[in-house]
DNA sequence: CAGAAGATCATCT
DNA sequence: GATGATCTTCTGT
């Protein structure tokens, strides 16, 4: 593809490499990043502080059943966006890993507001920056999405994309929870998230 | 085409 | 801890 069509910027630049790895794997690797948003009334800035890792061995999965329309973009290439809406109200973010065909993303649940605090907080309809994007619905509110027209994009400079943590996350400090679902599932999946962060919803 | 469930959240007791 | 909101998506007939 020519860099003009992304805005001069190359495609390694704006896809990190871990978004190549299964999402159990490039789950915990992805605390600590960045997710950005650029609007029309500026751009929006978040640390990410918890996630969950999707594959299609789980039925709790969209991509479980196939490649459905809604889930089709679980199973493009890493770097994809996923954006679903859920419960009549909520929309949640995702960034599909791995290699095209395996139908696996990860969910952004939470957090750290950094930048463009004023419009995140016109965006919620509250002030409290813990309570920002302490969770999925809340984090995709945040971000100013309203629709699911980001599905299915790739990450892109212009619209939403990922920068590399500002530090590391120290290892000691991810805690890896299994997802309750059916017994015996050998392969569950795994929610992953920055311990004693207060930007995590406790319900 | 009907029915059910949903990767949730705000609010109330 | 319990409940209502609100509507899309998927499944089975």
């Amino acid at each position: 593809m020519l860099q003009s069509a992304r805005g001069g910027v190359p495609s390694s630049r704006v896809t990190p490499g871990l978004l190549r790895l299964p999402a159990i794997e490039a789950a915990p690797l992805l605390l600590g990043w960045i997710i950005c948003r650029k609007t029309p009334a500026g751009t929006l800035k978040l640390r990410i502080v918890e996630v969950e890792a999707y594959h299609q061995n789980d039925p709790a999965s969209h991509s479980y059943r196939g490649e459905t329309k809604r889930a089709a973009p679980m199973f493009k290439a890493g770097g994809h966006i996923y954006v679903y809406f859920t419960y009549g109200m909520h929309y949640a973010i995702n960034i599909v890993t791995g290699p095209a065909g395996r139908g696996e993303a990860v969910l952004l649940r939470a957090a750290e507001p950094l930048e463009g605090i004023e419009i995140m907080q016109q965006n919620r309809g509250l002030t409290d920056i813990k309570k920002l994007a302490a969770g999925p619905g809340r984090l995709a509110q945040a971000l100013g999405i309203t629709d699911t027209s980001l599905s299915g994009k790739i990450l892109n400079k212009s619209s939403i994309f990922l920068e590399p943590p500002l530090e590391p996350v120290d290892t000691k400090d991810i805690v890896a929870s299994p997802r309750i679902g059916i017994s015996k599932n050998p392969d569950p999946l795994w929610r992953f998230y920055i311990k004693n962060s207060p930007y995590i919803s406790r319900v």
